[in-house]
DNA sequence: GTAGTGACTTGGAAAGTCCAACCTATTGGC
DNA sequence: GCCAATAGGTTGGACTTTCCAAGTCACTAC
């Protein structure tokens, strides 16, 4: 189990007890596109280890803010959604997005695939 | 060091590479109501260790997100304050701010209560 | 000079993460 | 039925990060 609770009575502590594990907040920004499997969100999220992934997944889980959903036949597998209250997160992504994106890169994308960035990730 | 590194070219993935460490955003917070010296920063985050403490002002300061700037007399102390990047992060440190507060805690905090958390924390 | 801040540093234990390998089911040929 | 592939994980061990308590060093107040 997670050790983490830093102050209950700050909300953005609160927030940062539920999302603020490493992969956490990059696992919910996959999911904003939509239902994902496992195998793809581990295909995505270069350098994440399959068994953090299973853990983070079951976390944001417990937490009400993935859902596990098996398809039935013929896709007959299991996808990974965000609640509602998961899509909520959409915000803070995207302030990590905008603020992340433009002014630090080094590799600075062009214009256009800024622009890509923010419709994706966003 | 910090061995953190995602992914270079996915905007979330380096502003958490930045600010998603264990503490860093929480720090941001309290430094966005203004400078603050280093025993008022752990007295204000309650459970932050002396020493990840003192390491993360200094990743902060590396990554030019924070100051640390010297007070003459009579205060004569060392203060830490958010560079114009580092307050660029107030919109994330809202957002998360926004999520985590009214539909998230147990002791749920009056409206008056709540009305000073988003004023002091955003 | 001794007591008390402020701003850290250090050592060792505990917790979290990484990596590679393994496991169980189901599907798809042949 | 047999073999290989794919999906969705679990497990063990090394490595890294965090926690906690204690200690250090500089400065001021008395």
């Amino acid at each position: 189990m997670p050790r983490r609770s830093y102050d209950q009575y700050c909300a953005v502590a609160r927030a940062l007890d539920a999302v603020g594990e490493r992969w956490s907040l990059l696992i919910v920004r996959e999911l904003l596109g939509g239902p994902r499997r496992y195998t793809d969100l581990h295909a995505d999220l270069p350098g994440v280890s399959t068994d953090i992934l299973a853990t983070r997944l079951k976390q944001l889980e417990g937490e009400g803010l993935v859902e596990r959903r098996r398809l039935e036949r013929p896709a007959n597998a299991t996808v990974y959604e965000l609640t509602p209250r998961g899509a909520e997160l959409r915000p803070v992504v995207e302030a990590l997005a905008h603020w992340g994106g433009p002014d630090l890169g080094e590799p600075r994308p062009t214009d256009a695939v800024r622009e890509h960035w923010y419709t994706t990730t966003a």
